[in-house]
DNA sequence: AGAATTTTTGACAAATCGTTCTAGAATGCG
DNA sequence: CGCATTCTAGAACGATTTGTCAAAAATTCT
């Protein structure tokens, strides 16, 4: 019948999400977007849409891949203390081993588009809460096993470790310093007592 | 002589500051610019130089605010715990009281621009240290007080707020539960000990 | 009043933006 | 083969972008 699609979707996905991660959504126009991916313009407009479309299709396969990825550590049976640690200091590494950090795009969502489309706020505002939702459920055997204070918050402690993420993924944008970077981590797993 | 300028530079600077900080630097056109500054457009090519140059020359004004606030802040002689309440609760205060959070400008301005503009990155961490070093000598000054112990690291613990707040205003663009903001200073708070 | 200078205004050029269109080459199935 | 469909390449579109130019209006000082 017909010619079938020559490109893997996925990869192609994968591929805006990376430039939109890099540059952001205003600062990344079609015309990079289009050489970016290496496919014709016209198949872009074919397969997702608009430019908008594109980036929120990327930013959506950007937090299936986060939450999975949280699940999965968080689901772990390592000590709390230890899962938390290579959360965060993975975050620390894969920064320092970047020429200009990125940092996440769903942060960098959050900040450049969170006030101006609804949509956008309302996707990364769910991934937030779902990753949430699984270091609170982590926090909580945590407790049960005895790992924490049983006068611990298990709520209130994973919004706060989601603060210290966030933060720490706006910072490495700023200093390549390992050391204040490391201080951050430090300083937060002394609430776990 | 001469027609004297019609407009206070410091208070269109102000206006700059305003909308860049809301819609950020890509977002905001000239169009926008001239609209909300009341002036012509002519007249800010004449005062400022392109957009960049307003955008730059607003940012610096909102850091040296930021300095200016914190240090007032963290000079005052109300105990490190509720002078750092205070800190982060009046953001949280702030956000809720918007319709649409925009949270910090020089956290906004690292996310959008750090890796792309050197000049800006350069001036957003030499602010972020600015504040740092007042929050580390307030509490090197606790520490000496006996507000908080011997063991602790004025210098990390600073590091660690600054973390703190940076995530508090990322994410108060994305939540708008009072409580989940607060459970992140109310643990944070219990590193003081 | 008149000189000096700034503000305003509107038009303007040139580039870039997102998007659509066209034409043709490529590919699979009957 | 030939029909159907998809891909590629590039031109083209209108809108919007940043930034400039020139001339008129406004204002202050001599």
């Amino acid at each position: 019948m017909a010619r079938p699609k020559e490109f893997d979707t996925q990869a192609v996905l994968d591929q805006a999400m990376d430039l939109f991660w890099s540059k952001g959504f205003e600062a990344t126009s079609m015309s990079d977007l289009v050489e970016h991916l290496g496919l014709a313009r016209q198949s872009v407009y074919d397969t997702f849409g608009d430019k908008r479309a594109v980036y929120t299709a990327a930013l959506r396969s950007y937090c299936q891949q986060r939450v999975a990825n949280a699940r999965a550590l968080f689901r772990s049976d390592s000590p709390v203390r230890a899962v938390l640690h290579e959360y965060l200091s993975h975050t620390i590494d894969k920064a320092l081993g970047e020429e200009d950090p990125r940092g996440c795009m769903l942060i960098n969502a959050a900040v450049e588009l969170a006030s101006a489309d609804e949509a956008t706020r309302e996707l990364v505002t769910n991934t937030l809460k779902a990753i949430g939702r699984e270091l609170t459920i982590r926090l909580r055997r945590a407790q049960e096993n005895g790992e924490i204070g049983k006068h611990q918050d298990p709520v209130a402690l994973a919004r706060f470790f989601g603060s210290v993420m966030a933060g720490l993924l706006v910072l490495v944008k700023t200093t390549r310093e390992r050391r204040a970077l490391e201080d951050v981590v430090d300083v937060a797993l002394k609430t776990l007592g």
